[in-house]
DNA sequence: ATGAAAGCGCTAACAA
DNA sequence: TTGTTAGCGCTTTCAT
C-alpha cells in the first residue's frame, strides 16, 4: 500500500503538501508540484488509510447496529432504513450480527446468556470507536438488557426496553389492531374473530387492547370466545379457524400473515369462500400474503421508517418522545381475503 | 475515552507497561501492579482502540462484503454465511449495501452507471484496509466489472465475471436442472412441461440445459413445445400453465416457486389437482413455497455454502476449481405439490 | 520487572 | 508556496 510518504519522498516534497494537496486544499502547492502529486497518486494507486486519518481526527464517523438475526425477515429492511439516513448523513455503519435465531431459537432472549452477548458486542463495537448504537430485535420483544455505563447513545429498534431506561422505536400495535377492527366493523361485521400470538408477546397485548378499544367505541360487546391464542405458525390458523367460525364470526383477524394463511386453507376445504362468505385478516405483509390465493389483506409494519428513526435518535440525540418510546404507524392493505 | 496513557499515569507506570498486562503478555508486571492496572482499566471502562492497534500491527483482519441489495430475498443467508466463517477465523467483515434493485430496479446491472458505483463501494473498502472483497450478487447474473489493479482478492456470489477473470461462486443450476427432470422422469413422467425465466437469464440456460440433458439420458424426445418462458412472477405462471396443460404435459417445471404458485393455481381453478393429476416444480425454496397449499416441490440453493466457500477463497486465496468458478449442487425437496 | 523510544499513516498548527 | 513539528493511541524492540 502506497502511503502519503512515499509520495512525498518521489515527489520532493513534505508529506505535509502531499496531505494538502490531496485532500484538495486551495493553494497547497505550485500547479505544477500538484499535478505531480496528483499523478503519481494515481500511478500508484494511492489509498488513504481511514483508519490512520481517524485516529488523527480523534472521530470515527461510524455507529454500530447490532442484529439479533440478520436472517429473520423483518430485519433486513430495518438495517437498510439505518444505512439509508447514515449515508445521507455522510456516516459509515458497522454491521454484528449476533445470528441469535439460527443460534438458540427463541428461549435465548433475555436470558443471562443473551445479555453476556450483547455485552461483547457492544464491547466490541465501541473498540470501533462507534458513536451510537441500534440493537435491532428480530421481533418485538421486551429486553432488560442496560449496558453499564455507556458512553454512546443506545437505541432499540423492533423490540424495547420494558424498564423504559433506553428509547426504543416501534411500531404502533395498538393502533394497527384498532383500526383492523374498526374497518370491518365499518364493513358491517359485528363478529369478529382474531387469533392471537401467544398472550406472553407484546404485539399480541397491543394489537389486542387495539382490538377491544374498537369494540368499546363502536358498542359492540366483548366476547371472549372470539378471541383464540395460536403459535404464530400456519398450523395453528388452520386449527382455530373452525373454532371461530362455528360460532359464528363473519370476519377472522389473524395477527400473521401465516396464521391467516392457514385459515385461508380452512375455509376453502370446509366451503367457507375468503372475502365472501368470511373476511381474513393477516399482519406484517409478508411476501406470502401478496402471493397467496386469494391475496391476503393484511398490515405493513414501517421497517424503513424504524430504522430511520432509530438511528436518527442515535445521530441527533434527537427528541425521544414520551417515556422514550416512539410508535410508528402502520399501514393497512385490504386485498382479496377480506374486500366485501 | 480512557486511553493506555492515563492508566499509566494514575499507576504510576509506563504506557508500555499497562499495553503488555492488557495484553496478558506474562511477567509483564508484579503482581500488585497488575492487578492495580486492571483495577483501573475496569473502573476507567477502558476500551482499546482497535484502530490505533491495527495502525500498529499493519494489519486489519478484516474483510469487506459489498451487497448489491441487502433486502433481495436470498442475499441475507449468503451475508451470514460470509459472517459465520470469519468469525470463525476471528476475521472482521465490513459490509457496503449498494441497495441496487431498491434504487434502480433490474436494468441498472452491469451498466457503466453501475461498474462506477462499484468501483467507488471498492475504494471505500480498500480505504478501511480490508484484505479481500466478496461481491454478493442479488441474482445470478453476468458482471463484466473488472476492478483495476485490485491490490486484494475479489470473489463474486452468487454472480459470476463472463470473461473469468475472478472467481465466482454459484449454485450449480444445471444439474438441479437435470436432477429434478430425472426425478420427474424416474415417476413416469414423459411429458414434461418447462416454465422458465426469460431465455438472457442464466439460470434460465442452465436449468434448460440440465433439463434437456435428463430428457436425453433417457431416451426421451425434447419437444420444444414443451418449454415457455415467463418472467418469474406468479402471473406468467398462471398464464402459461394451460398452454403447457392443454398439450398434455403431466407435470411442470416452473424456474420459480412464484411462478410455479401461479401454476397450482390455474390448475386449482381448473380441475386438475396438483400433486395428482399433474406434478409441480418451483425452485428457489423461498418462504412461499413451503407454505403454499399444497406445499410445493422445489430446490433450495446453498445460499449459506455460497457465501462461505465464496469468502473461504478470499481469505484462504485458496483453491479456485476450474475456470475460476465453482458450482455448489443445490438440494431437492419434493412435496405435496408433486409426491405421487 | 519496568521503561524509553520509535513508529504505524495521517493531519494541523505554525513557521519560514 | 512549502516544510517542520507534534501527536492521535497503541505496540514493540531493546535497555536497564
Amino acid at each position: 500500500m502506497t502511503t502519503i510518504k512515499e509520495i512525498a519522498r518521489l515527489a520532493g516534497v513534505s508529506a505535509a503538501t502531499v496531505s494538502n494537496v490531496l485532500n484538495g486544499k486551495p493553494g497547497a502547492a505550485s500547479p505544477e508540484k500538484r499535478n505531480e502529486i496528483l499523478g503519481l497518486a494515481k500511478k500508484l494507486n494511492y489509498t488513504v488509510n481511514v483508519f490512520a486519518r481517524r485516529l488523527q481526527k480523534g472521530k470515527s464517523n461510524t455507529i454500530g447496529i447490532i442484529t439479533e438475526d440478520l436472517t429473520v425477515f423483518n430485519t433486513p429492511d430495518i438495517v437498510d432504513g439505518i444505512y439509508e439516513y447514515c449515508s445521507e448523513k455522510g456516516y459509515e455503519a458497522i454491521l454484528e450480527n449476533m445470528r441469535l435465531y439460527k443460534k438458540f431459537g427463541s428461549n435465548f432472549i433475555d436470558s443471562p446468556a443473551h445479555h453476556g452477548l450483547i455485552g461483547k458486542t457492544v464491547k466490541n463495537l465501541l473498540e470501533k470507536q462507534v458513536e451510537g448504537i441500534v440493537y435491532v430485535g428480530y421481533h418485538c420483544h421486551d429486553i432488560s438488557y442496560i449496558p453499564r455505563s455507556l458512553p454512546v447513545p443506545f437505541v432499540y429498534a423492533y423490540c424495547y426496553s420494558g424498564n423504559r431506561l433506553l428509547p426504543s422505536v416501534l411500531m404502533d400495535d395498538r393502533k394497527a389492531g384498532y383500526d383492523v377492527t374498526a374497518l370491518l366493523i365499518q364493513q358491517n361485521h359485528r363478529n369478529i374473530g382474531v387469533i392471537c400470538g401467544p398472550l406472553s408477546s407484546y404485539s399480541t397485548q397491543q394489537r389486542l387492547a387495539g382490538y377491544r378499544e374498537a369494540l368499546l367505541n363502536h358498542n359492540i360487546q366483548y366476547n371472549d370466545k372470539n378471541v383464540v391464542f395460536g403459535d404464530w405458525e400456519k398450523g395453528s390458523g388452520y386449527e382455530l379457524a373452525p373454532v371461530l367460525l362455528k360460532s359464528g364470526v363473519t370476519a377472522v383477524f389473524a395477527f400473521n400473515d401465516l396464521m391467516a394463511g392457514g385459515v385461508v386453507d380452512w375455509c376453502r376445504d370446509h366451503g367457507f369462500r375468503p372475502g365472501v362468505d368470511v373476511s381474513i385478516f393477516g399482519f406484517d405483509n409478508r411476501e406470502v400474503s401478496r402471493f397467496y390465493n386469494p391475496q391476503i389483506s393484511t398490515v405493513e409494519i414501517p421497517l424503513l421508517g424504524i430504522g430511520r428513526r432509530a438511528i436518527e435518535i442515535v445521530l441527533d440525540t434527537g427528541a425521544s418522545g414520551e417515556n422514550g418510546t416512539i410508535m410508528l404507524p402502520c399501514m393497512v392493505h385490504e386485498r382479496a381475503s377480506s374486500k366485501r
